[in-house]
DNA sequence: GCCGGAAGTTAGCGCTCGCTAACCGGCCGC
DNA sequence: GCGGCCGGTTAGCGAGCGCTAACTTCCGGC
């Protein structure tokens, strides 16, 4: 048996790393992360098992990875689009599209940071969480900063509603994306608009 | 060491069956199914491991029991009142309501049905989806009854999202139940309300 | 007063899982 | 042109899992 038998057949330079990441989404987000093992994670990826641990320390360590990687991300597009000038509501139809768009290209992502929180190391959950926090603060602040006469706690209830509203791509795939993508912009305003 | 050690120390008469359900529930929603051992839901409700075999067949036999009865349970709800006369507006409203009830008063449920369709028996699975169909179709038929001008297939990517905004309630817990509720059907209609 | 079934217990089987160990081929730098 | 390391391989360990077996206790009906 050679030992590369599969020699990245098309012409994807990608890197293990974020090869495996991938696969290992798609799958956590179909099975739940401790209905996944480390064999499947490979052969997801043509490789087979133990091989997984020349490019991650351990499984958590692959959703620690993935999980950190995505609040990190969201965040990072949030406090960018906080900081360019706007009128308020304009601020918030950037965060509500730049959220759709994310979870519209990557609705595995979506899934597993939704679900699977608990199943990650302590200290890796202390970082997503921190992260989740700042991101949900962006979105309280140019909720009340749009819409006025909402307390900052109903504002956080209604990020949170309007993220699961978004969110709901993953079950959501009988519409183009393109179309998909307007009618959850449409949605989220609306509900946003209706908070006051 | 005793059989019963503890008989039902406090006033329930609720039999086993559902007792066990609510446990499992309640752990399922925090680990996921593949996250929690039989003997953690044996212990949850006092007994220990494998006494859980007098009265389901299997764990999976308890996930299936679980998702048919909370399917069961909002399609009948749906269709009651749908049934039931009232402009389209009052129908929406009333379905909006009832969903929202059922997500405040059982969070676990709603997280254990959103994240473990895939962990079901593949008869289970079918009854299930069967179910939710349905009662997706009770809220299309609703949502464009009441909002006109929308096509089948964005009444469904519509009611897919509102679901995804009530079921925000397992993360949505900064504030009472009653404005919590309110706050809910507000968001929900008015994200309705901005689909046409 | 006994008998049977309902509802517990513990022991343990067989399997799967995450992970390590030991080995190996190809490629790059000197 | 060869030595090291990078990224694969297979074998296998130890733990934990779902579930069964065998046994025990309680309780209600005749």
């Amino acid at each position: 048996m050679p030992a590369n038998p599969t020699p990245l057949v098309n012409g994807e330079k990608a890197n293990r790393r974020e090869q495996i990441m991938a696969a290992a989404a798609e799958l956590f987000a179909h099975h739940g992360f401790h209905g996944v093992g480390i064999d499947d994670i490979g052969a997801a990826v043509g490789i087979s098992g133990p091989a997984l641990y020349r490019h991650f320390r351990s499984k958590d360590a692959i959703l620690g990875e993935m999980l950190n990687s995505i609040s990190h991300y969201l965040l990072e597009g949030g406090t960018a689009r906080a900081e360019t000038g706007g009128t308020p509501l304009e601020l918030l139809e950037a965060l509500v599209r730049f959220h759709v768009g994310f979870a519209l290209d990557h609705p595995a992502l979506i899934t597993v940071q939704e679900r699977n929180l608990a199943n990650l190391t302590d200290s890796d959950r202390k970082q997503v969480r921190a992260l989740q926090r700042q991101y949900v603060e962006v979105w309280v602040r140019a909720i009340r900063d749009a819409i006025p006469g909402l307390e900052e706690r109903e504002a956080r209830s209604a990020a949170h509603a309007v993220f699961g509203l978004i969110n709901s791509t993953p079950y959501n795939r009988h519409l183009g994306d393109v179309e998909l993508s307007e009618l959850l912009c449409r949605l989220a305003l609306g509900a946003l608009s209706a908070a006051g």
